[in-house]
This record gives structure tokens, sequence and C-alpha cells, in this order.
DNA sequence: TGCACATTTCCATTGTAATCAAACTATCGG
DNA sequence: CCGATAGTTTGATTACAATGGAAATGTGCA
């Protein structure tokens, strides 16, 4: 994956409505989900809707196919993928020794799950 | 991790400068960079990169501590674990028969990978 | 053909992000 | 105290993103 394709995967996820979206077809699978199911679960006018799918199609996180009437919309796992790997490569330069518990078990098989806890603080004085 | 927190990583990780300082961080690990060899690295003005500095650090993906004059700056690899443990959270709603090499491997120890190799098209007509 | 439904495109409005010169703050050596 | 160095904050400018009403497109059915 090259940098332009991974600052749109980014950019398409960092919207709350897109991002929504997108955990929502993660959730539901390669079954996919119809345009107005979502709009009517999120609570979103179709025109906004059809916008924020238009750029995750477009950052290729989502697939769609049409189905009659509805279009189906479903998440784009290998896309999901490569942009994990993207952000993870090369971490602390491959050298394993400093590789630990706080740096890279990103890496690490069920890495992948809620370990952490810490909430950022709300923004204002930095 | 609450979506907050994820959309404020997302976006600041949704910007090339940002893209590339945080994946100089990560690459360097827990020993960190000053801020002038980055903003020097990256061909960045200094208020401009201690801006894009400050993103990252609001969204707690990076922390900083002072060393003298300098100021280092480290990859926060807790944040990144917690950010992607939120994107791929109960993906395929849990069931593994449907979650196969097309979709959750995401989730798979050794997933992380460069496994992909599709490039998206440039943007215009979209 | 014509009508209903699902979704997209058009476009004006509004809000927010990126940039960098200049001014500021903090640390060190003297 | 001073001057030099390392970084940050301020503030003006510019560009891009989100929203949703109205109109358009595409599909199914009679």
């Amino acid at each position: 994956m090259q940098k332009p394709s991974v600052i749109s995967a980014l950019s398409a996820l960092a919207q709350e409505t897109r991002l929504d979206i997108f955990r929502l077809l993660v959730q539901r699978g390669p079954e996919g989900m119809p345009a107005g199911e979502i709009g009517e679960r999120l609570g979103q006018p179709s025109p906004t809707l059809s916008f924020h799918l238009s750029q995750l199609r477009f950052a290729k996180l989502v697939t769609s196919r049409r189905a009659g009437r509805l279009i189906i919309y479903s998440a784009n796992f290998k896309t999901m993928n490569s942009l994990l790997a993207y952000l993870t490569e090369n971490c602390c330069g491959g050298r394993r020794e400093i590789c630990t518990a706080d740096a890279c078990d990103i890496i690490e098989p069920g890495g992948l799950s809620e370990k952490v806890g810490r909430e950022p603080a709300k923004p204002g004085s930095g």
C-alpha cells in the first residue's frame, strides 16, 4: 500500500459517521448491508450518507454491489489489513530486543484486544 | 478506547506530514527523536512541525520528554494498539465461520504483513 | 408507458484544518 | 544578567470537508 492510499483510508475513517458506517460493516461481515438500512440505523439523511459512502468507497474501505433497487455495501478487509500493516511496518527498526510489551506488541498474536484503557483528555489547554 | 479518541487518533494520522512523523517514530522505537531532527528529516519548518507534533500529542499517538534544550518525541504504542483493536472489534459479529481469508484475517497472528498489493486509483472521476 | 422506491449528484452554506512569518518561552554556557 | 540555541504560540491567509434540500438517475412492476 502506498502513502496516498493510506492517507485516503485514514481520512475516510477519521469522521464519526464514516467510522460508524465502517464498523457497522466490519461487524456485519461479507454479507454487507444496503445503503438505506445503514442510513436508518445511523439516522443520516440519504445525501449525507451517500457522500460518506462514496468517500469510503473511494478509499477502498468498502465495496458496493447492486441487488435490484438496493445497493449493498460491505467492508473491504483487504484494505483494512494493508492499512494496519503500513502503520506498524518496520516497528522499532525491526530490532526485537527493544520491541517489547511497551512497544511493538501491536504485531504480537493476540495483541489486538482491549489491553489499555486510557482515555485522552478534553481539548482546550493542550 | 472511546470513539472521540479514535477519531482524534485517525484525524491525526490522516495527514501526510503527521503520518511521516508517526512512522518515523514507530520505526525509531522507544528511544524517540528530538523535534529538530524530525523537522530536518522531513524538511518541515519548525512552526509547522510543532503544530503537527501537538496534534499527535493531543491524540496521544506520541509522547514527549525534555532533555536539556531538546524535546524528544516517541511513538505511543499503547494508543496504536487500542486504535487497531477498536477498528477490528467484533469483526464479522464474532462468527468465526464467516471470518475467513477474505474477511477477518486482520486479527490472525501474522496477519499484519504486506499481503495485498492493490493500489487505489487517482482522485478525480471517482 | 408511467409511477414508486432507492440511491446518487448538484450546489450553496458553514465550519474546520494546514501553512508559516514573527514573536515568544525555556535552557545552557558564561 | 547576556547571547545563542531549541521549540512553541500567535495570527492571518488559504484551501478543503461536511451538510442537506432539490433534482436527477436507475430499477422494478403493472
